[in-house]
DNA sequence: TGACTCACG
DNA sequence: ACGTACGTGAGTCAG
């Protein structure tokens, strides 16, 4: 049987799994698609082919002999995407590390060297298969020669396969005539002009009948369509020059040896790093696991210590080290601890499980003598704090917090991430790739050397990461906000999740049930006007009933069916009784579901609700809550706001409910310098209405209602990154009405204009935005070659800084309000913060001193050209309070 | 698991 | 010509 090579167009690949796939990045942000999709045909038509050679031909980025000839007749060939560009090297460096022969020549494209390792294999007697995306390679096929052409049609990718034979069949022409049609037609993505007025019907018909373009030409009066006649005539120029663009060339003076080309061993641990790099997950799991576990000299300098004395000795020498990896392996909620993991040294970390003497208690014991020692560094501090007690700030490093100050758009912050971003690329096994999806306890009973070495893997990173990431946060400038907002903010959010806040259940409960009665009223109600029973939650059942069977005009809009959103229907049908139904449903289901039973199920013994506040989710530097998520708590409807009656203090205390008053517009006040808003500020109590006086020229009392609607609308607009459309959906207004607001917007205030300008171009020169406290966000999605991305990107670079700015003053706040009650020796205490709110629940006595605290640090907190104003109001529970 | 919807600032 | 307001988290459906 004869041998067998695979060739593959390296770019026209790509590009087929670029545009063929949705825009893929990993974590890092890394566009990573095209790469992704490439290997997922290779790996297909390897599978298929089984050859014993195989190339990949690249085209060089300098222009060729054939680009020049025609670039000097006409214009330039196309820019790639940047998001493509930028996954060239990558997909090289993919090849070079599976050990895969990559060829390219100065002065040839790819299509060349594929044709002359085609013809020069063919000679030697080998079967030959061209995978690429591009129809010109046609031109090549044999009866030894196969083209295959990836196609992707409804998401499936079919491949079309050519000898001459097929060629033949599809294009009633020979191979090499494939050339002379191509010449007559023009390819505009190819830059070949071909003769005007002649398409491939013409063409085709020509080269049938007269086999070459010189042949046609020589029996000029005999070509049919007179127009294509005369034009052929008076481009003949033309026709010849695009045959030499249009012919490959099989004869290139290429270097070429076939050993080099041989298919070996594909999952190789080069790869297997690069994969996960690139977080590649299901090519990773194709992976020998001999290659993947690979040397690790980490993982050889981790050590089990499981004795008193061996415990005893460990900890002796931890006190004596000025910094200490920690890892605690454990689940605080059910009070347990199944190990630690122990850095002392680069080269010397323990795991020390939670068993026999060492008991949880005896650990926790000398880990807290330890922290009065020395500093202890860890991937979340806040954790460590639910176990032992640390006072002062400057004995811990938080690497997450640090690591997500670097880069706040990443989705979490995990050893193997931070170990190859900031330890020189170091790739350390993941936890899944350690323990799979066990949970921590399942693998505290079934795996406990997975374990250890997840938790020294832990202590290690935190440990020999704690340097170069500091000298990041310096370098960066964003050291005095590590240390002085965030790293702070852990001890207050640390007391704030172990006070939680008292909720009452039984009223949870009847508040729930109540609403039950109403769904169900609802329910009914709905299915006697539908004439039939169905799922309501489904907006998928939920669009056919109004938009099919009850013909609702105007539906449609998402790629799934119909959207049911609520400010659709209410455009759509306000005065139809099921869509009141409808909306009235979907509101008490939410009250129930989310609220009511959501709730009452994350109430724990003690009769409070103890919520996770996250330091490192968002991408401005608002912090979040999770579990549940207390900072939407309804507010707005009378109903749903009823909740927060059963938010209680404890006996003795009541709430102390503080907010800022508009607080990012007044940053923006601050920021922009603009003097009218800022005048604006300092005169008036109702700044809605003062804007709406100045954009519509008219004095401050008579302002109607709608223009302060107006202006409001405009304001938020403004902090969110304006855009005409985004407010002509709020106001339900045409684009060019929102328009003119925002334009006499910035005419009233000009300042604005520019600052939010000089945000945007701030952010396509540096790549970032900055808060005031020197807060960073990445903006990559300006450098996107997608408009709807782009625009985007400008309006987070407009929105940031103002949201992250009055982020940082809050947190700020909290930090003040949570010291001075400690040092005021207070028992009252800080139990939530939604964005701009602050909630102290206060003991009787201490009302007024908890008051002017708030006043005073929330006010204090920042210094702007503008006032922070703070409401406050006090209740029996949170209902009355806000 | 992703899409949709909706609660908050 | 593109088709959205900025930032979150949770419950539900459906593949």
């Amino acid at each position: 049987m004869s041998e067998k090579i695979l060739l593959i167009d390296g770019h026209s690949i790509l590009n087929r799994a670029f545009y063929g796939l949705p825009d893929l990045t990993n974590s890092e942000g890394r566009h990573t698609g095209a790469v992704y999709g490439f290997l997922n045909i290779l790996l297909r038509i390897l599978e298929e082919e089984n050859p014993d050679y195989l190339t990949v031909a690249f085209d060089l980025h300098e222009p060729t002999f054939r680009h020049k000839l025609y670039d000097a007749y006409k214009g330039t060939r196309k820019a790639m995407p940047e998001e493509l560009r930028e996954q060239v090297p990558l997909m090289k460096e993919m090849l070079t590390a599976m050990g895969i022969k990559i060829v390219s020549m100065p002065g040839y494209e790819a299509d060349d060297l594929l044709g002359t390792l085609a013809k020069r294999s063919e000679k030697l007697g080998m079967d030959v298969t061209i995978l690429s995306g591009d129809r010109d390679l046609l031109q090549l096929a044999t009866e030894k020669v196969m083209i295959r052409l990836p196609k992707t049609s409804k998401g499936k990718t079919v491949i079309e396969d050519f000898h001459a034979q097929q060629v033949k069949e599809k294009y009633q022409v020979t191979p090499p005539q494939i050339i002379e049609l191509k010449a007559l037609m023009g390819d505009a993505s190819d830059n070949i002009p071909g003769i005007p007025g002649v398409g491939e019907k013409t063409a085709t018909k020509m080269i049938v009948e007269f086999g070459s373009i010189e042949n046609a030409y020589a029996h000029l009066e005999e070509v049919k369509p007179n127009k294509a006649r005369e034009s052929l005539r008076a481009h003949y120029d033309l026709a010849s020059l695009s045959k030499t663009l249009a012919t490959i060339d099989t004869d290139s003076p290429l270097e070429y040896s076939y050993e080099e080309a041989r298919v070996g061993e594909l999952y190789t641990p080069e790869a297997y790093q690069l994969c996960k790099k690139l977080e590649f997950k299901n090519l990773m799991a194709k992976f020998d696991s001999s290659v993947v576990s690979g040397e690790n000299t980490v993982q050889q300098n981790c050590f089990v210590c499981s004795d008193l004395n061996g415990a005893e000795a460990l900890f002796k020498k931890a006190s004596g080290k000025a910094a200490a990896g920690l890892s605690l392996i454990g689940d605080h909620e059910h009070e347990e601890l199944y190990g630690l993991g122990v850095a002392l040294e680069e080269d010397e970390i323990y795991y020390v499980p939670a068993e026999g003497l060492l008991t949880k208690e005896y650990l926790c014991g000398k880990i807290q003598d330890l922290a009065e020692k020395t500093v202890i560094a860890a991937l979340d501090i806040k954790s460590i704090l639910k176990y032992i007690k640390i006072e002062k700030h400057s004995r811990v490093f938080d690497l997450g917090i640090a690591v997500y100050l670097l880069n706040p758009l990443k989705s979490e912050y995990t050893y193997d991430d931070i170990a190859k971003e900031y330890l020189n690329g170091m790739i350390l096994p993941s936890r899944e790739e350690l323990l799979g999806k066990m949970s921590l306890k399942k693998a505290w009973e079934d795996c406990a050397e997975g374990l250890g070495t997840y938790a020294c893997f832990q202590a290690y990173t935190a440990l020999a990461a704690r340097k170069p990431v500091s000298d990041a946060l310096k370098e960066t400038g964003m050291w005095k906000v590590y240390e002085e907002i965030e790293l702070p903010l852990v001890f207050t959010l640390d007391s704030m999740e172990k006070w939680g806040i008292r909720v009452k259940g039984d009223e949870l409960k009847a508040y729930g049930e109540k609403l039950s009665v109403r769904i169900h009223e609802l329910e009914k109600l709905i299915y006697v006007q539908a004439g039939e029973e169905f799922n309501i939650n489904s907006p998928k059942q939920l669009g056919v009933i109004l938009f099919e069977k009850m013909g609702i005009p105007g539906g449609r809009k998402t790629k799934t069916g119909y959207s049911t959103a609520a400010d659709i229907l209410e455009k759509l049908a306000p005065e139809q009784p099921i869509v009141k139904d409808i909306l009235e449903y979907r509101q008490l289901a939410k009250l129930k579901s989310t609220y009511a039973d959501g709730l009452g199920a994350v109430i724990r013994e003690d009769g409070r609700i103890h919520s996770t506040f996250n330091q490192t989710i968002t991408a401005t530097g608002r912090i979040s809550s999770t579990e549940p998520n207390l900072q939407n708590i309804p507010v707005r409807m009378e109903l749903g706001r009823l909740i927060r009656k059963v938010f209680v203090p404890e006996e003795g205390y009541v709430f102390l409910d503080a907010d800022y008053s508009q607080i990012e517009l007044r940053v923006l006040a601050h920021m922009s310098g603009d003097e009218k808003l800022i005048q604006a500020y300092k005169e008036a109590q109702d700044i809605h209405r003062l804007t709406a006086s100045q954009v519509f020229h008219v004095p401050f009392e008579e302002v109607t209602p709608l223009q302060r609607r107006n202006a409001k609308a405009v304001n938020f607009g403004i902090v969110y990154g304006i855009s005409s459309f985004g407010l002509s959906q709020d106001l339900s207004i045409t684009r060019k009405e929102a328009a003119e607001y925002i334009e006499k917007y910035f005419e009233t205030y000009p300042k604005i204009k520019s600052f939010l300008d000089s945000m945007v171009e701030e952010a396509k020169e540096k790549g970032f935005v900055s808060t005031m406290f020197g807060r960073r966000r990445p903006v990559p999605e300006l450098k996107s070659s997608n408009f709807m991305q782009r625009s985007f990107g400008e309006r987070v670079a407009m929105n940031s800084p103002i949201q992250g700015t009055a982020a940082d003053i809050i947190k700020i706040a909290m930090n003040r309000v949570y010291g001075r009650m400690a040092q005021e020796g207070l028992k009252s205490r800080l139990v939530l913060q939604v964005h701009d709110e602050l909630l102290v629940e206060t003991k009787k006595e201490e009302i007024a001193a908890v008051s002017r605290i708030l006043e005073e640090e929330m006010k204090g907190a920042a210094h702007l050209a503008v006032e922070l104003e703070v409401d406050m109001h006090e209740g029996e529970n949170w209902y009355e309070a806000k």
